[in-house]
DNA sequence: TATGAATGAGGTTTCATTCAT
DNA sequence: AATGAATGAAACCTCATTCAT
């Protein structure tokens, strides 16, 4: 229905032109401020076209959020997803995971923010489209990591999704608009701070053994399927 | 003309009078939905008193939600503060900080996740008030970790904010409502493992020193397995 | 770009074009919606082809409303005129009038409602037109009845207006959808029914004749059956 | 919740207004325009209110209709059972049915319509409360004609619901806007007209006994129960 | 002849807020 | 201290209609 095959003009232009233009006017605004208080006149102000074009084409305001996510969202995963095959060690593929995921949080920092980390909030709107797909990145990542255990490449005493929820959060954190990026920290340093500081954790080498065991951490078992 | 007998009989003196009942109604609201989504209709009904109170009380609802943020927030950084004067070490004052948040995040979610880690988002309604609470709690944290630098207890090869920032991330991931408290694992418990990952790190002890390396993001073959 | 192939072949020249599809569809919708809610947009959808053709072909909605009706309308008055032309009598020129309308009633249910009976409704849309071809079937009917008074046929103590009142209105009642044409009665027996009733009223022969006088609304006792 | 015990004013007064203006304006535009072409900043203007306390007392638009027809329906069905209850004779009962109802339809036009004889119309709003009223009016006045039917005061050779329908649709047809009440015709003459034909037939008496007879109609079996 | 795109005007509805009492 | 009534402003959304192609 989109995308003909050139009709008029050689590039892909036949598009509506009034839809692409709605959905750069939502990640704009999105940028600013926050879902529910972004008004479709806005939007349509913003986009220079007609309020009611959102509903043609997108069928409510809600709609052209999703076809945002979506749209920027699987071409991500897509690309994440298979930017991770072609690599081995779930170590390694962390690292990957986490570099492309800052990376595309600061390009898209909107769209990643609900996408990858909102998750579980903004309890009404998410039963739908866009959540499947959140799901599929969660359990992406926390198949990884538990490769990486089964492998022995990463502690088993810990549960998996509390390691995926503290790469995540970080994520967003060390992303999220603060006094970080106004220092122009670039995203890729960032990404390896992140993994320096999961991967090997804040206490120096020389201080391990000393005040481990706490009451309720489970130690021990470090090999499964021995 | 809604059950007015007895105006100031002893008895009923001890009934909270409009302004607690809002706040409790409205803190009842937000744990369901978000502040956006609340209206004014909604919390008076809620709290069975009239609309018009929020305005004579609050000002307006904003006024209603930072008063709420405000009573709850102060007491728990007092607390906290408190307890963690109290102890030395930075490591073990990270240890009762991520404790006493997780504790506080789940007793009163959706203060805390105003408070403690929405810290940068909804620029909207929060350059006031509570946002000074916040960055005092930010502010907090990070100098605990940079004492710990100082001490020679936390590494200082990675940024002292991206440790905060995995800290705070982590507890509102592992925090959020999810699979892991449909599970019914306990706060402590929780706030252990994610001490556990940031102090200790995901990797093995008996790795440690290997895979120093970091790959260009891509480096090795496709295949896999062959 | 909808299957544009074979633009002028032989085969597809007697698929109805855009002003014939555009009717049906309207017809078709305007046995289940009334007039006003229903939407260019679904007719033309229902008529697989552009909204833009309504204009084209007809004005506007109502054009295509109104051209409907006449279409419609005219043929069965022709139809009805001639019919009742080859007859004698005005009892049977009326039993004619209501069978037919019946028949047409039913097989046209609604330009039926509005071109026999909505006659004085509709104020708003139905100063045009359609106007006069109502008014003329029921200035037809009105003629016939008068008549018949004068030829003696028909009872000259009531108005000619009501009885026209009552033979369209019963048509009406009855034809609507409801109980009768669930239960599955003929178009014709209805009309018998009808006429049976207005022709020899309900009271039986026998007791012609008694009761004629007409009691002040509230005469006799409250009492019954004492 | 209405209609306080004179709490301010010794008459009913305390009655919130803005729903008794909005009540009022309905039925003033009703008379005008039909139910979906009058707007609701139409009919606040009208009533001199915001439009919004059509929605704080009526929950929408039809919510207001719904209201009024029922307000005035169940007024006029009491008065018309009770009157009727008061009268024996089937055809003395009818007679008074007409009567009231004409009254009615002439005083309360719009809702009349509505209520009396649309009744199987209007698809879409009228699964609801109103619908209920319309359908015990209608069954009341079948039942009568049953117990005419039975008594042998009413022909039993058509059937009851056919005569019902006459009935009604009759009245409709004699009270809708149109000539006759621009002639200034009173209702009780136009009711008695009514009554005059659907009783007596329009065919005289002497002309009786010849041309009966139709295939189709039914013939004999004047009494019942024997 | 027909269409996809776009739009203005207005529809119903919601909501935070004010005010007399 | 508290309320019922009322409201302005704006939200989301629908629809008949126009126009370039």
């Amino acid at each position: 229905m989109k995308a003909t095959r050139g009709q008029k003009k050689p590039r892909e232009m036949s598009v509506p032109e009034g839809g692409v233009r709605l959905k750069k006017a939502m990640k704009t605004l999105l940028r600013k401020s926050d879902f529910s208080s972004i008004t479709t006149a806005r939007i349509a102000k913003t986009a220079g076209v007609n309020e009611a074009l959102i509903y043609r084409y997108f069928g409510d305001k809600r709609g052209l959020l999703h076809a945002l996510l979506m749209e920027s969202g699987s071409i991500f995963l897509a690309g994440l997803e298979e930017a991770v095959e072609g690599m081995e060690g779930a170590l390694d593929r962390l690292r990957l995971i986490v570099k492309l995921s800052v990376r595309y949080y600061i390009k898209d920092r909107v769209f990643a923010r609900i996408l990858l980390l909102e998750v579980r909030n903004y309890n009404d709107y998410f039963e739908s489209e866009t959540y499947e797909l959140v799901r599929e990145y969660s359990r992406f990542v926390s198949k990884i990591i538990q490769e990486g255990m089964d492998a022995g490449e990463i502690r088993d005493d810990v549960s998996c999704n509390h390691i995926r929820d503290v790469l995540l959060g970080g994520i967003e954190h060390v992303c999220l608009p603060g006094p970080i990026f106004k220092r122009k920290i670039s995203a890729d340093s960032a990404a390896e701070d992140l993994i320096g500081i999961v991967f090997d954790g804040i206490v120096p080498r020389k201080l391990k053994g000393r005040r481990r065991q706490r009451p309720g951490l489970r130690t021990s078992g470090k090999e499964r399927n021995p």
